[in-house]
DNA sequence: TACCGTAGAGAACGCTGGTTCTCTCGGTCG
DNA sequence: CGACCGAGAGAACCAGCGTTCTCTACGGTA
């Protein structure tokens, strides 16, 4: 098996485990099983556990972001890109499997423990609140509405996984209608 | 050692461990060593560490409630007392030692596999959010507001801890103000 | 064919941590 | 005073898991 095909599956084992499951509850000999890859293989490419979080957590980050942003590029006038941010929290959470944010997760889990899933967890929210106000300043509104939507937007993550449910994204979705006439 | 100050100093002790390095990363022996409990009393008041975790998330959830209405009742106006939620949360992340949300991250740790902390996590949530609907009830502002201010709270409550600061709370605050005015 | 590097399976190792057990001691009651 | 009860300290037990090692098989090469 090619290493790069071995490191893909090594990585998508430890997505849907890690997400699914958290992070502490599952061992290194999961990975294996559901990736097929060796043992061995698996500490060449990852040289310890904390490694492979690392790497699931900014492919991750790279594949949320890129899916997000493909979804709001369906649109065109500025505030409708604003909405469609909503709009796509709406079809992530009705994933099966959808299990809340997978950054906050691993901040419960390992935030007070581990400095390098605390600077992933923040580069994470960093990156969403910056996209977020550059869709507000396309569309000509004052930055605090850009924090303001973040916010909205990460209680809705939450809530919709604690809760199961696709709710928190309409519910979201209309206060920050509500909030771009107010700043309009 | 009465069996119930030895019940409140492991409490202590498990509410000081668990908030501030997560729950998994907490043995029962740290636990004995905060709070000068011997294992054998520990074990004869919570059968399993399981137990003392939904005893501290349960302890916890009525204190926080606590002071989150204490401070609200200190107001009389409708509207006011919406708004001194989102100055309590200020005051709550300014503390030493802020985390974040205890039930959002033990949602992370354990939400997957222990279904007693996932009920937990939603007894609290919903229990903030029907004391929200209450406030918003009593202003005579429409339903679906409680919601949104729930979200936005969450959202602030979530970034304050991850991002170790209290200006969520203002951009809350201010976010809340706009969706009153836009309600009234 | 003999050699060699590599890979996988899975055992082994060492540590951690939840839970239980032992031993000792001090206090209490008959 | 002596038997007993409960408590604490800490060892012991046992399972899980991160990490490494061993053994075997195989494919390529001269």
């Amino acid at each position: 098996m090619d290493s790069e095909v071995a490191r893909d599956r090594a990585l998508d084992a430890a997505e849907k485990l890690f997400y699914g499951r958290g992070i502490q509850s599952v061992g290194m000999d999961d990975i294996r099983g559901t990736s097929g890859v060796s043992l061995k293989r698996l500490y060449q490419l990852f040289p310890a556990k904390e490694q492979l979080v690392e790497a699931y957590l900014e492919r991750r980050d790279v594949r949320w972001r890129q899916r997000l942003t493909e979804h709001v590029d369906r649109h065109t006038d500025p505030v409708e890109r604003i909405l469609a941010v909503f709009a796509w929290l709406r079809e992530w959470f009705a994933e099966p499997g959808f299990r809340g944010c997978a950054w906050i997760n691993s901040y419960g889990e390992l935030g007070a423990t581990s400095p390098r899933v605390l600077a992933l967890v923040r580069a994470h929210k960093g990156a969403f609140r910056a996209y977020l106000a550059g869709l507000v300043s396309d569309a000509g509104l004052p930055a605090p509405l850009g924090d303001q939507l973040f916010l909205l937007a990460e209680g809705a993550i939450v809530t919709a996984g604690t809760e199961a449910s696709t709710e928190p994204a309409d519910q979201a979705g209309r206060a920050a209608g509500l909030l771009l006439a107010a700043y309009r």
